[in-house]
DNA sequence: CGTATGCAAATCAGA
DNA sequence: ATCTGATTTGCATAC
């Protein structure tokens, strides 16, 4: 009787949220947790977790206390329950192969949460985690399907050999960045390779850096074996590829990785045409009048709120943290915006 | 010194 | 097509 949450979790959780607890110990980095063994036995807590779980509806389920919130469809009444193509109990035991997942219905009951048990496995959903806590925002993904969470398992494989070969090369992220930028003619920086290490980045964004990053362990590898010192690497890496300098000409490497990225989604590189296509984006927030005044006047006020602000924003206007501090960023993109076009 | 992270800018993308 | 919410990325700098 245990669900597996398996994500990537960048940092820690919010105190006073009940999932909180099922971390026993948070470390600062998790770059992959399996949390075994989440009972349901205290049912109203084990709804709060799975209900600070759902990524589109925070906040939302916490009342319901009984097992019946992680059921699928939960929302649907006992009637149609039974009358529909499946049935599923309104409470049952869980089982190791149960999986948490985002339920969004078409009748109002967004955001509930189901549990996709090996008959339903082939539904397609991702959770996203987006909690705050302190100066941090955090993601976490939790995977719906067996193949999905082969991928993630398989991603944190990838990045935990990755940081070891690096350091065997006794290579920096910023050697590595360079390295990369010049092999492929694009801009890469240490950020970007220190956030994939720690998969600080999005499922998606996770699985288009990857290729990238396997390419240069084949040249570091090459190199190595070619007798070229670890010490020597980063600085060899980009002498041999300004060799290749008729391909590989200014033009071509001041690209930008965005069109880098583009090219390679046309090419399908990152589109698997069937199977289970995580959701890329969480889905756009719909603000109704009064969260958009209250925002606004609380802009006026604090363009630059501070995490404590921010929270109590959001409070009232009962939105998560993170939604309102995306909104804050992008109502300060606008200011600035607007401060360009006018001078 | 190397790595991690808050923020802004640019861009993507849904309503 | 526009507005704006969401994501990606790099800079600056904290750790």
């Amino acid at each position: 009787m245990s669900v597996d949450l398996i994500g990537f979790v960048g940092g820690r959780f919010i105190p006073n949220v009940t999932i909180h607890e099922y971390f026993r110990d948070p470390p600062s980095i998790i770059p992959r947790r399996t949390m075994k063994n989440l009972s349901p036995d205290n049912s109203a807590e084990f709804s709060s977790a799975v209900n600070f779980c759902a990524g589109n509806n925070f906040g939302k389920i916490s009342a319901r206390t009984d097992a019946d919130a992680v059921c699928e469809k939960p929302l649907v009444s006992e009637e149609k329950r039974h009358s529909g193509r499946q049935t599923f109990p309104s409470k049952r035991i869980l089982h190791d192969e149960d999986v948490l997942a985002p339920y969004t219905s078409t009748s109002g009951a967004d955001g509930a949460i189901s549990l996709h048990t090996e008959q339903t496995r082939n539904r397609v959903s991702e959770l996203a985690i987006l909690p705050i806590e302190g100066e941090t925002i955090q993601k976490v993904a939790l995977t719906t399907t067996r193949d999905d969470r082969m991928e993630l398992e398989d991603l944190a494989d990838f990045a935990e050999s990755f940081v070891r070969q690096r350091t065997k090369f006794g290579v920096t992220q910023a050697n590595v960045a360079s390295a990369v930028g010049l092999l492929n003619g694009i801009n890469f920086c240490q950020t970007t390779v220190s956030r994939f290490e720690t998969m600080n980045l999005s499922l998606s964004n996770m699985r288009k850096l990857r290729p990238l990053l396997e390419e240069w362990l084949i040249y570091a590898e090459t190199m190595t074996a070619n007798g070229c010192s670890t010490r020597d690497l980063p600085r060899v890496l980009s002498r041999s590829v300004f060799k290749q300098g008729t391909e590989m000409d200014s033009d071509s490497r001041s690209h930008k990785i965005t069109q880098a990225d583009h090219s390679a989604s046309a090419a399908g590189q990152f589109v698997s045409a069937s199977g289970p296509c995580l959701r890329k984006r969480r889905s756009r927030t719909n603000y109704n009048v009064l969260q958009r005044e209250t925002l606004e006047a609380f802009f006026k006020q604090t363009p630059y709120p501070d995490k404590e602000t921010l929270t109590n924003i959001a409070a009232a206007v009962n939105l998560h943290p993170y939604i309102v501090k995306t909104w804050f960023c992008n109502r300060r993109q606008k200011v600035h915006k607007e401060e360009r076009c006018g001078s």
